[in-house]
DNA sequence: AACTATTTATAAGA
DNA sequence: TTCTTATAAATAGTT
């Protein structure tokens, strides 16, 4: 849609890649807008560039609230229970020893609830460690619960169409 | 760009807003593989319908993986440690009390690994049960990235200039 | 699902 | 960078 058709692959002039950054992103968000009034549904976009500043979407909803609207969808439809712990324990990026480990500690922690701020920053790494255990279990629910939407889907998006 | 100008309102008419849903999501989609491929960036994208059907694109990450690479790079800049703990703290999502004894329950099913169904049932109820609690916390830490990220933005996005 | 008249997005240029 | 404009691309209404 300009003076030349454009071939889709990197741009290599750092500056020219960078305009069309700029001009596409506001495109596309203004297209997610669009979409989300016109046909009154979620939509989120996330953005990313390569040097990490984040740039993002997300009609009506918050991006966050977004993702927790597909655990409470697939949660009623029971779709996330024996089958996902099952794989959960045998992922390999989760170890019960280590997590056992890391709830102790911060079980600790809990005990006396003393707000010193060497204390709170104490509670705040073990648990931020607790988490980032957790977020692995987390991150496979988001990923069967995504997956199992997927299959759920009657028209699945064909990957081959956009390309 | 069609025959005729539309307005940017919710299609009533219920045939027309599913079939500009199809159009325009996978228009969406087109578009935003296109960003990430000329500009090198990572895209997702995210749409419910009202039905809770799930559309979703992603460029190069899984989703998932593009939010937990906004987390690192906070974590590298050291944008969430005190203030965010504190917020926690707060949350009013987020009980202490309700967390050390679900900890506390998850810590009881680890000490003996007895892997009988009824046993691994249990287990799987209390770490699901710990994993909700947690997961206020995550959507803390997710949330303050965001806006911790978005006023970093040198280039904010003006949110009326797509209106 | 295809078609096509129009609108919209945008690549290159100023 | 911001504005302009020729052209490509998306799509609203139609078949």
């Amino acid at each position: 849609m300009g003076r030349r058709k454009l071939e889709i692959r990197r741009i290599e002039d750092k500056n020219s890649r960078q305009v069309t950054f700029s001009k596409r992103r506001t495109g596309l968000m203004k297209k997610a807008k669009e979409l989300g009034v016109l046909c009154d549904v979620d939509v989120a976009v996330v953005i990313v560039s390569s040097h990490g500043k984040l740039y993002d979407f997300s009609s009506n909803n918050s991006l966050v609230q977004l993702l927790q609207k597909y655990q409470s969808y697939m949660e009623c439809k029971g779709n996330n229970s024996a089958e996902v712990n099952r794989k959960m324990q045998n992922s390999q990026t989760m170890s019960l020893p280590v997590m056992k480990e890391l709830l102790h500690t911060v079980e600790r922690d809990l005990e006396e609830p003393n707000f010193e701020l060497t204390k709170i920053l104490q509670l705040e790494k073990n648990l931020q460690t607790a988490l980032i255990e957790t977020r692995s279990i987390k991150t496979h629910l988001m990923m069967d619960t995504i997956t199992s939407l997927r299959q759920m889907r009657l028209q699945p998006i064909n990957e081959a169409e956009y390309w």
